[in-house]
DNA sequence: CGACGCCGGTTATGCGTTTAACCGCTGTGT
DNA sequence: ACACAGCGGTTAAACGCATAACCGGCGTCG
């Protein structure tokens, strides 16, 4: 390993000086400079981020994405955001890695003991969610890609779950549909805490517009979404539109429906929320979706939470996108009903 | 921040002393040990891995699974595989990330000079893969997820898509199939080694038992997977079954064929490679499939690559393990054959 | 009975980098 | 003429930990 004494001996300067020259945090004339990095790259010199980051009380650059791993798939939303955090992190001269840890408090403070990460991003925020105090006691800056229950004063970047169901119950609505259902995940024990306020969005709007709210919880599975799909019309008669928020389960629901012979969308119109086109793609018929902003909240997550790290004690910064609709086959009016106005 | 300084003087010991006892690098006496616990537990210390890892030579105990991120969706497999082999790191001491970089040599020897991690897993390894190279290079032990076209010396654990493609030809033969086609993906450039062996063993396989080997690549997506679906018949009238090692594209093909009125599997036949359970239960009908063992292959992986680190100059660690056919809904003897023999 | 090895510690050094403090020199404002 | 600031460096002290070298006391063995 090559270290800054001897590029500094080559170079006849003192270490100090490499390392202004490395992070240019002191001026250096040109021509010093100029055999500081003739040495470096004669000698192939790369700083040691571990020294670095000893020296500098554990400044070490390094991001870490929190994702708890259950044994299900990330969707591809989750990995956009992943991808497009990471290059983001990177233009920024950070690494952002994927930590596997659960999303208990125990692990986090475990990990933020350790030092080794200046910040961290949350992912599947819940509503009151035991991660946040643990990284609170540790110090450790982090920024949520969710809302807590009560996310004030805590940096976050979120899809406007409310914006955007009440778009998906509007467009239904606005299509003649009056019995519309919910299709919710279903986790023991976890409030995500952006299906709970679509949820409760879509709650609001229906009784608003006067129709009557059904939620259906479901497993997030191909095969809970397909079971569901192949009782829905017994269970459900009234019901004409559906909106879900189970990306895992939304394709297998059509296929379900199909094979109890439930025509999509004559019989039954079905939006799906918060999803990507990989996965509307899935669906037979193409899903009708709200696409998930995974690339832009990506880049809005690593935004704000360095932004934390180098200037804290600033305000929050707290953002907010909705899904944009996306046509595919899964919409009509409501049976029964004049066409759409126009 | 508690250091070892601050538990060495409430346990009246020397820093040294603390050291063995949280290694236990030297034996200490029962009575001291106690003492030090004592210490630890009350400040609630934790060693600080930056300075370990700087005292040790940059020994950090950290482990990297470079997974390519394409803009592309993980397959539940890998994040199977992910999962598993993070798992089995905590087991023994060590962490696990993911880091998102690309697949090229460049990337891995940044990665490498960092000294950040004290080796690499491989995944979605080429037949001539430059990240070898550059981890060689970097004297980085690595291990792969994949075999190259030469894997000789190098530790490796892989699923065996020789046997795995054999049982899948064979079954179908003995159903009665003598059309078989391979669908596999297409990536220019990008030569995915074990999707190379498949279909090599596909075609020597269908060839040795006296039928034509047909190949068909596309895109790694459900769009492409339909389209394929909804031309087929028309373009491979000979076939009467797939096997397709096209993880993204299968659930689409099925709805493919079912738009073009192609009947599954009465029509044709269809068995899905190194495919997982999630996967299999999108299609429709239930995906025919040979189960890829993610799971263990994570476990393995982790194994093979701290054996390399903990005892190097070691003959290389090498295992293969064969997919684990799982029965659906998309096999059926060929059109016009007697029943399967018993 | 003297050499020797083991036990249970301590002391001291080094890992690669950052950074505060300092230094000699020159130019400038008063 | 003198204080003082700026320039372009150097020196030295951390940062938190691991570990080689050492040390005194005790039992053992030849």
């Amino acid at each position: 390993m090559v270290t800054m004494r001897d590029v500094a001996e080559r170079a006849g300067v003192s270490v100090a000086t490499v390392s202004f020259v490395v992070n240019d945090s002191k001026p250096v004339r040109e021509e010093t400079r100029a055999r500081v990095e003739e040495a470096m790259s004669a000698l192939g010199f790369h700083r040691n981020p571990i020294g670095a980051a000893l020296a500098r009380r554990g400044h070490t650059r390094i991001l870490a994405l929190l994702f708890p791993t259950h044994e299900r798939p990330l969707t591809p939303t989750a990995v956009a955001f992943f991808t497009s955090a990471s290059r983001r992190a990177h233009e920024r001269g950070y690494d952002l890695v994927m930590w596997p840890i659960g999303n208990d408090a125990q692990q986090v403070a475990v990990l933020a003991r350790t030092g080794l990460v200046d910040g961290v991003l949350l992912m599947e925020v819940q509503l009151e969610d035991p991660r946040i105090d643990a990284l609170r006691a540790a110090g450790v800056p982090f920024a949520m890609i969710g809302r807590t229950a009560d996310p004030d004063g805590i940096d976050y970047v979120d899809i406007d779950f409310e914006a955007t169901t009440r778009e998906a119950v509007v467009r239904l609505r606005d299509l003649g549909h009056t019995g519309i259902a919910f299709i919710a995940g279903s986790e023991p024990g976890y409030d995500h805490a952006g299906r709970t306020r679509a949820e409760r969005q879509y709650r609001a709007t229906v009784e608003q517009l006067g129709g009557v709210a059904t939620t259906i919880r479901i497993d997030e599975t191909p095969a809970a979404g397909r079971a569901l799909g192949e009782r829905f019309a017994e269970e459900h008669p009234d019901v004409t539109a559906v909106i879900s928020l189970n990306e895992h389960a939304a394709a297998g629901f059509l296929t379900g429906l199909a094979h109890a012979g439930v025509s999509v969308p004559r019989d039954l119109s079905v939006i799906s929320m918060s999803t990507s086109a990989y996965m509307a793609e899935m669906g037979e018929p193409r899903l009708t979706y709200m696409r998930a902003p995974g690339t832009e909240l990506g880049e809005w997550g690593v935004d704000a939470l360095l932004e934390r790290i180098l200037s804290p004690g600033e305000e929050p910064r707290q953002r907010l996108l909705a899904c944009e609709f996306v046509d595919g086959e899964t919409l009509a009016t409501a049976p029964g009903s004049p066409a759409p106005r126009p």
